[in-house]
DNA sequence: TTGTAAGCGTTATCAG
DNA sequence: CTGATAACGCTTACAA
């Protein structure tokens, strides 16, 4: 905290905090004699203001807040990276929580932002409808909400994502063009966005006239570390592949997925791309220093936190929240063919 | 913000604003009755405690400031993980700036989080002793400052880092063990912790009797883009590459240079571990996927974190700052010997 | 051009 | 056990 206040300064300068205040803030209603001798003062005494105390009395706190799952992931960590300087833009800070996938500690991400005074919110939940009557409760009493990445959810407001549906269904058909048609999915359990995704998978095996098979759909446990995320994907793939019917491609629905699955393959000796082609969500720089190098659905993470904030910022900016038509935006994705699907 | 105030609630209580408080603070001197109807008047309108109000009258924001040079870095953003986790533990918030290695941007970050009252700073400063004279004047009027990471700083307080030198003595070593003597060492200009690690670089070249050739100590210039740096790394190698000299491996001193190397060697056709061994610090996850499989030394974040955090609290905690010892923390890094060292 | 005073929403002191 | 009042540091009518 800061030390000396106006009315230090005041009592120095022999004058009156309020004259003291509307120099250092430029008022026109101050001789630029005072203004000097008041910010030379100021200067030497180092003085900052009280941002409590100008908040307090401006009713406002500049801060919004960000709720994401994991800060640790290069996916959302670029998020994060873009959005915080998105923030910085429009002279806002921004205040970080992780709910670690979980409703509960959700939950408490959210009061606590509330009780610091976020003047908005930017959300990507921990699951589907996860603490969807206290995010509609606090839309309507405490502040405005935007939904980014995770935007299959149940509330009336701007979402900003990627379109899923899409991406997916044009990784699918790159798959099947390549003469790959039996395609497993790596799914994250709880994740609200599998359902968009799947739903471009089967409309692209529909679309080539391929019959779904329920079996390719893997759902991995997403709540262990790493190394039993692997154990999972492991067990179940060369479950898999000693079937009749055993894939000859992988589809990864999440950064994490994508790129572990190709050290389990490797592991358990399977060849990419010549056994299984691989193709997946990922945003990770290194898609081009994976072995083999990974063909990748690369999500638009830059733009979707510019939009996001943007879309928050109308909110904030506006008296009447309601009268405002919320938009949900989905962005495209690119698709960057590598070597594992190059056969 | 929330609406419904303290005042608001007295009055439907009939009640005096003082009695209300404490009856919500659940002090001593409230009956038990009283306390019941105020929390229930509370819960349906759904009070909540005005934080900036609060925090002006009890002198303390409970906010914490981080600087970190970029969030999406891995290394940096399991950092940010890391140090989020240990902040909620201690209740605390954390505000997140990142510098990009500017000091200017330092400086407004460092402004920004004074300004909005941070009752401490933990920062991995921009570059060696980037903004010193501000961060050591801060320590003494504002609050309490601990560094960590880029610890190689001028400044008078808790420093929380890893033993590059000693973890660069190891992998040179490593190299050395292999037959690799012509020893290529990749590093960002400007970044504080190279002399360190150069000089582990060096001690066991001297110890092994090998002669050091400054032309293997290669700068890569960190402002540019992604594919900067690729190109800048690719002119140097190919450079020294057609000596009379050709190095026979490369030590990477930071995670972006060591990961990207891997794809500006695949591009300019030398194998990995035959042509040219690889290692390097890196924190990414998926070293174990690259193409070859990286050999890394491993930087132990969330214990960094964990300890920053904490002596930041005993700073903050304490009433007499100057009579704490502070000192400086050097963590080991773990070397994983993978394929890029496998000869 | 400068000063006085009220008030933002809390908590703390002290009196009743 | 409850209430009136001051105070935190700042901004801003309004008065001088």
């Amino acid at each position: 905290m800061s030390k000396v206040t106006l009315k230090e300064l005041a009592k120095e300068l022999n004058m009156s905090v309020s004259t003291v205040s509307k120099a250092l803030n430029d008022s026109y209603e101050i001789s630029d004699a005072t203004k000097k001798r008041v910010k030379e003062v100021a200067l030497k005494h180092n003085y900052r203001p009280n941002a409590l105390a100008k908040n307090l009395k401006l009713g406002k706190t500049n801060n919004i807040g960000v709720i994401i799952s994991t800060i640790g992931s290069p996916f959302q960590a670029q998020i994060i990276e873009a959005l915080h300087k998105a923030a910085v833009r429009f002279d806002f800070n921004l205040i970080m929580m992780q709910s670690q996938d979980s409703e509960e500690i959700e939950r408490k991400a959210l009061n606590t932002l509330i009780n610091h005074g976020v003047e908005g919110i930017l959300i990507s939940p921990a699951f589907e409808n996860s603490n969807v009557d206290l995010l509609a409760h606090l839309y309507k009493t405490a502040c405005p909400i935007v939904l980014f990445d995770r935007i299959n959810y149940n509330l009336d407001t701007f979402k900003v994502g990627v379109d899923n549906e899409k991406s997916i269904y044009r990784a699918t058909e790159e798959l099947i063009k390549i003469g790959r048609k039996k395609i497993v999915v790596l799914c994250g359990k709880n994740i609200g966005v599998t359902r968009n995704r799947l739903g471009g998978y089967k409309k692209a095996l529909a679309d080539y006239n391929i019959n779904f098979n329920p079996s390719y759909i893997i759902y991995c446990n997403y709540n262990n570390s790493l190394e039993g995320i692997d154990r999972d994907m492991e067990h179940k793939l060369t479950e898999l592949l000693n079937t009749q019917d055993p894939p000859n491609a992988i589809l990864g629905t999440t950064d994490t997925l994508t790129t572990r699955v190709l050290g389990v393959l490797s592991k358990i000796d399977i060849r990419v791309p010549e056994d299984m082609a691989v193709i997946g969500f990922a945003n990770t720089d290194i898609a081009n220093s994976l072995n083999p190098s990974l063909s990748t659905i690369r999500q638009p993470t830059f733009e979707m936190a510019d939009i996001a904030l943007e879309k928050l910022m109308v909110l904030m900016n506006s008296k009447n929240r309601s009268q405002i038509e919320v938009q949900e935006i989905l962005l495209d994705s690119t698709i960057q063919l590598r070597k594992s699907t190059d056969i």
